[in-house]
DNA sequence: GTTCCGATGTACT
DNA sequence: GTACATCGGAACG
């Protein structure tokens, strides 16, 4: 099995994309780990933020493919998303959890915690241990403080999504599997 | 192990 | 005013 390019990946549709992402190592100066869980959201999928169409906040999920689109969810955290699907602008990948591999000690201080498992397992944990804030949003993620290098294909497990209270049900949640890293249980 | 709830910024009705 | 792609701590079992 090769290794797609991450622009073959980051070109296709978010469903595909959020499953091939899977695997990827994901650096943000050099801090960060594999890629172990994602969500797909697209512009005609009631729950995405861009859903209504382009706005100040998510204009970068309209822009080029590849970009990183950061927002603050409930005041408080940070969610990292990659846009993609050079056919369907507003579509993009959340990125909800890392096996932490690289800066370890970097990331336990950032959170405050000592358990690896629980270091960068769910959206805003990730962000935290990660340094990723709004100031990142709209950064390439091929270029600093980004790196992102595509996996070989994993085995991979589907849910539905997390948090969501419109279209709940659509089972655009995928896991690495048998990963003890996720932010829960698939079922 | 589980459930409940507060924190807090921004977009939208 | 209400909803929200979340998290961690308290209370409980």
């Amino acid at each position: 099995m090769t290794t797609d390019t991450l622009a073959a990946i980051l070109a296709e549709p978010a469903e595909i994309a959020a499953r091939r992402l899977l695997g990827a190592r994901l650096l943000v100066d050099g801090v960060g780990g594999r890629i172990v869980e994602t969500e797909a959201y697209t512009p005609d999928d009631p729950a995405s933020h861009a859903f209504r169409g382009p706005t100040p906040r998510n204009a970068v999920m309209f822009g080029p493919v590849g970009r990183v689109y950061v927002y603050r969810i409930y005041g408080l955290h940070w969610c990292l998303n990659i846009v993609c699907d050079t056919s369907m602008p507003g579509s993009a990948v959340l990125i909800r959890a890392l096996e932490p591999t690289d800066g370890i000690d970097e990331m336990r201080e950032r959170r405050g915690l000592a358990d690896v498992r629980k270091l960068c397992s769910g959206p805003g944990r990730l962000c935290q241990a990660l340094g990723v804030t709004g100031d990142l949003n709209g950064t390439p993620v091929d270029h600093p403080p980004f790196q992102l290098e595509p996996a070989p294909p994993v085995k991979v497990l589907t849910g539905t999504r997390i948090g969501l209270t419109r279209a709940a049900e659509t089972p655009w949640r995928f896991g690495l599997a048998g990963s003890r890293f996720l932010s829960s249980p698939f079922r």
